[in-house]
DNA sequence: TTCTTTCATATTGTATACAATTTATTGCAA
DNA sequence: TTGCAATAAATTGTATACAATATGAAAGAA
């Protein structure tokens, strides 16, 4: 669509408010303020949520009514479990690859990561881990995985949680498994690989869950 | 939304053109045709193409314009891959599980791909066929999972080939890895699962690829 | 009080209108 | 013939209008 559209603009600026949590789940979404907020019609407005409809970030109730989709329980566990099920599928493709950029690239980030978690920019430090993990994912040259991996809003995900836990003795234990991978990566040490990346998977799980109950 | 608006109706029809291949990719989709074919506004088309876009189905040219999105050969091979990503992550998954009922439903599932092959129901063999796969991904109870398999148009795409092929010694392999996966999962041997399914997906790949050349 | 019923308000679903833009067609000159 | 400009037609992007529906508040009965 044109870049420049009055729904695509509507669009941008509704997502980015759900993917950062601004708009919470379950809150409704009313066609003719976001219309005002904006200053644009309603049909630009209700153009652009059919679009995020489209995407799984909002849905319509049976009644009328357009509202962001809610996080249950469920739904946490889900996305941690496909999210293990997408990484150690496109780690495996990469040691099919042997990408020497890539390693570099994986080499780099851990790198500013251990820079910013000793300077204590821990907010920083979480964009780096989020960028690994896409980096493995991007570094399968698969478009549609890579996109499937967006669109599960998995990365967003993950920078909630780290943001919100702030205190970080798990940072150093995170820069760890994330070498570690890189090394097994290097040395082609696919068990090795595998058990760093599951288990360094499985020790969020439970924080995350924190989040949504209520 | 409302399951019965005109938005809604608009989108399915036009959804199901796409995925069943009546609608071939790159073709332009002009709001006023489909309005007028379907006897609705144009606003509700907008809305659908909209949502479409969401899904990926479409994409609107910089210049204005809705295009059904292009299959390349590239496409095909990323789907493979994920696909593979995919069904042995879920695989995997289901080895963990131990869910009686899923291995009585592959099983059943098994039973009827052999009889319509049998009897010479080519497509509704096919149909098995998607079925199989789709039980396996369900079965993980993820769904996530399950939708994200489904959005990323497999079956579609694995429903055409099969249509296509038609002639099929393939059949009678295919049923037999299937079954062969189910007695794997049945019997707990990971290693025969997994190579059965690698084995069983790479077999479709080239057929695959001649659909897309152009 | 608490529960209905009634009515006013808010919100949505849809159609139509129109300006802006893109695409196709014609006519003309090289 | 080909290339190019001018113009007509088609198509899109957007706003407004309005009927249908849903929501919420007030009034009255149990």
């Amino acid at each position: 669509m044109k870049e420049d559209s009055l729904a695509n603009k509507v669009y941008l600026e509704v997502r980015k408010k759900i993917l950062s949590s601004q708009l919470v789940g379950g809150a409704r979404l009313v066609e003719s303020s976001w219309a005002e907020k904006l200053s644009v019609s309603r049909v630009a407005v209700r153009e652009a949520f059919m679009r995020l409809a489209g995407e799984n970030l909002v849905e319509f109730g049976e009644k009328g009514g357009c509202f962001v989709k809610k996080m249950t329980v469920e739904d946490v566990k889900d996305i941690r479990e496909l999210r293990e099920l997408l990484e150690v599928g496109a780690l495996k493709m990469l040691f099919a690859k042997k990408d020497k950029a890539l390693i570099k690239d994986l080499e780099l980030i851990c790198n500013d990561f251990s820079e910013m978690v000793s300077k204590g920019y821990y907010g920083g430090a979480c964009e780096a881990d989020v960028r690994f993990h896409e980096r493995i994912i991007q570094g399968t040259g698969n478009s549609r995985l890579v996109s499937i991996y967006q669109n599960s809003n998995i990365p967003l995900f993950h920078m909630k949680i780290g943001a919100i836990l702030g205190q970080m003795e798990d940072y150093l234990e995170t820069d760890q498994e994330h070498r570690q991978i890189v090394a097994a990566l290097k040395s082609n040490d696919w068990d090795s690989a595998y058990d760093t990346l599951v288990k360094h998977l499985d020790r969020g799980e439970h924080e995350a869950l924190e989040l949504v109950e209520d």
